[in-house]
DNA sequence: GGTTATTTGTACGTATGTATC
DNA sequence: TGATACATACGTACAAATAAC
């Protein structure tokens, strides 16, 4: 036995439990072993697992353990529960949106901290974006075009909620690129670096600049530009980020507000 | 009124319900409510809240429903509980890390059905990478060089777990990158790819091209030469792509593995 | 080192929603 | 339309763990 795997306390020996591991609770037990068998497979999306209280008794624990463990895979859109006669607990199909909302809302904490910059989430965006243009420009069909154009349209048209339409905009442009995983993961991107900064729509000549940019990305992702659309992107995201950095952060929503549970 | 929104039975007008919202379980609410004010900022990293007992209060439900609502946003690692005499409940410093898992865990599942496919996998890593050398070239220290050569050595030395090191190395390089959001987002892409195929230890001239691949990179990423490091990352991931589609998927580890769940 | 107060963890019973007959 | 059966949703009581005294 070495030193550090062992102790001698008044000349005798202490077993080692480096190797032990920590009780875990058994709600948490119940979830990795639920997981595991969608993770593996053995669950598939649409399978309805047994009742509340036929899984508790398989487990041995009570139901209310077995709950919070269905909550937790809940909540991770592994599982969904139906009450009522014919409902029970079932295997979800996997949802792409569902990650993206995850994800829009772990960046948006991780941008309040150190953890990660401003800078880093708009050199992500431009990374993305720029690639999905040129996909986009290669791979549209006609719906995307005809999508983009009403996109463009409505942008154009309303003046009072322009950025509804912006991110509108762009979200069709990943769409297009016909990567799923690019859209997932930019679109939170985008919602994070939106929620940072607020663009007021009194900006006229901002505005008036970004239809202008948009204008001419989508002339080159209709000409099936692939090069073209990419550069345009590019400078799209270069103004924007320019704009971005001179807003400076946006105030914390709840600077200084009481809450009932602030304690310590 | 509208026809959609009132109908008329035997002669009497039935008031319009289609603007009511349906009623969500209190565990949800609570949930959302407690997700406020965390990402509001109302509740910091370190806050503890009150005990179950008063949450439970003062949303006047119980202690069930409460923890139901805490294993939620404990399982999305926006808290943590302790248990015991000066335990309680915590708010949870945001991680990188966490999200990553999430992430993956999400995506894996996300690969096995049409919504993703290979070649998206595929496609975005390569998008991610690739500029990650780049980046990694202009903007490593010397400690990410050390740890680079480090990994390189041992890749090199141990065959048996080559993937292990392999891994290592691009993850190494994504670091580098000084890009959080980057690495976080292209470790689970780079893992889910990994979970579906098999690299058998035993290809040898496959693994001596991966090494040959990577110390060319690492030579580049230490001239700082940002555009070879980024040509460089670019050929590899196309060797290495073109092994992956030629191998074909990895079969399902549990299939038609019975399970006690399956039901219907 | 035992006692105790406070916390989360677990078990079980009741209420309520929903489809079917 | 109402009774019924079965599912989840919710509430209460008890057990166990932890730290301070």
């Amino acid at each position: 036995m070495t030193e550090s795997t062992s102790r001698v306390v008044q000349g005798r020996a202490t077993a080692s439990l480096d190797s032990v591991n920590r009780i875990r609770p058994a709600y948490e037990q119940v979830a990795d072993q639920l997981r595991q068998l969608i993770v593996r497979g053995d669950l598939s999306p649409g399978d309805r697992l047994p009742s509340e209280g036929d899984v508790a008794t398989a487990f041995g624990v009570s139901r209310g353990t077995v709950r919070e463990a269905l909550r937790v895979l809940a909540s991770a859109n592994l599982l969904y529960s139906v009450r009522g006669a014919n409902g029970g607990t079932f295997v979800a199909q996997s949802d792409p949106t569902a990650i993206s909302e995850y994800l829009e809302t772990g960046l948006g904490l991780l941008s309040g901290t150190e953890a990660i910059s401003l800078d880093e989430l708009l050199e992500a965006r431009e990374l993305l974006e720029v690639p999905a243009a040129r996909r986009a420009a290669e791979r549209r069909t006609e719906q995307h075009l005809v999508d983009l154009r009403e996109a463009l349209e409505a942008e154009r048209a309303e003046t009072g909620v322009r950025f509804h339409h912006h991110r509108r905009f762009h979200v069709l442009v990943l769409e297009a690129s016909g990567n799923a995983l690019l859209q997932m993961v930019t679109v939170p991107v985008f919602g994070v670096i939106r929620s940072q900064f607020v663009l007021q729509p009194s900006e006229k000549e901002l505005w008036a600049g970004i239809d202008a940019d948009h204008v001419e990305i989508l002339r080159l992702i209709e000409d099936g530009d692939g090069d073209g659309a990419a550069q345009a992107m590019q400078n799209h995201l270069v103004r924007l980020n320019a704009v971005y950095r001179s807003l400076g952060p946006r105030p914390s929503a709840a600077e200084g507000v009481p809450s009932p549970f602030r304690a310590r």
